[in-house]
DNA sequence: CCGATGACGGTATATTATAACATCGGGTGA
DNA sequence: TCACCCGATGTTATAATATACCGTCATCGG
């Protein structure tokens, strides 16, 4: 269910690939953010990837971080996760997907999966409202499998 | 499947006795809060409350909101929309519950709906990962029925 | 060449949220 | 009664996130 995230050069490539199909275009900036972005660990912050910008980029400002990241989202290339203000590298980006994050407060680890059966639930909940979707936002916030081992196990 | 939204007189009463049964207390800046995010027609701002606080009290600072809406919140009574960095009164405060919002970006109304097929496929998710969710975050941005039939019909 | 468009730089500022510390008030036990 | 604690509040300042706005430049199609 969850799934494996691809390595950087591969990332960039596909991406590379997308827009090229797509005619829009993946700007030095752009790519950038997006390797600043895909780079990380977990999820980062706009302020972080600006941080990070400043070694390559000569006095970036916000909106140079946010003009890249809201052309990333646009493309799929990446996920914004609403509850931690941060961004991250979509998983597999090359096809259009409504992802769900599993969030870990303890150890700040994000999963992203793509489960049909929430994916279904969410369709049939939309055709017995008449709601049309346009961005489906759905993190759960919580611990994962292995912070659950490692907590101390009485208190 | 959406819930009816009860009157404010009947929320604050239900408020107020929840509270007792848990032993926290309902002060005057909670309940006021709590008045003023059921009272709004849609999600407000911490902000917007602010304003609207002064009303009533001298010269609210951010903090007396925040730690009102936090109260809030772990009580069950509102919830907080991650997206749109607002809250929104509980539809159906007496039971523990998870929501999920349909959010629309034409007119603004949220519609709080509480999709049991939408609970279990997420619970399946959870049980096949391990991963034990605290605060689920479930939004669906995009047009409500309502919208859609208004729009424009053709463009 | 011209005009349109899209990307970018840069400044300022809006918006959302919290840190830190002082105070107050009500209950509890000595 | 008094000392004490603790949860709630007041107050100031500031952190963190995000956008408005405007000018410039490059590219592309006509």
């Amino acid at each position: 269910m969850t799934v494996k995230r691809s390595s950087l050069n591969e990332i960039l490539k596909i991406a590379e690939i997308l827009c090229n199909q797509r005619g829009v275009r993946l700007t030095v900036q752009r790519r950038k953010v997006l390797e600043l972005v895909c780079a990380a660990e977990g999820p980062v912050g706009a302020y972080e990837i600006l941080d990070r910008l400043r070694e390559s980029v000569d006095n970036p400002a916000p909106p140079t971080v946010y003009r890249a990241l809201d052309f990333l989202l646009e493309q799929g290339l990446i996920h914004k996760l609403e509850s931690l203000h941060a961004f991250i590298g979509c998983s597999h980006p090359s096809h259009p997907h409504a992802s769900q994050f599993l969030i870990c407060s303890d150890c700040g680890g994000v999963s992203e999966i793509e489960s049909s059966g929430i994916s279904n639930s969410l369709r049939q909940a939309q055709e017995r409202t008449g709601f049309k979707t346009k961005r489906p936002v759905v993190e759960l916030l919580g611990t994962c499998a292995q912070c659950q081992r490692t907590a101390v196990p009485k208190e």
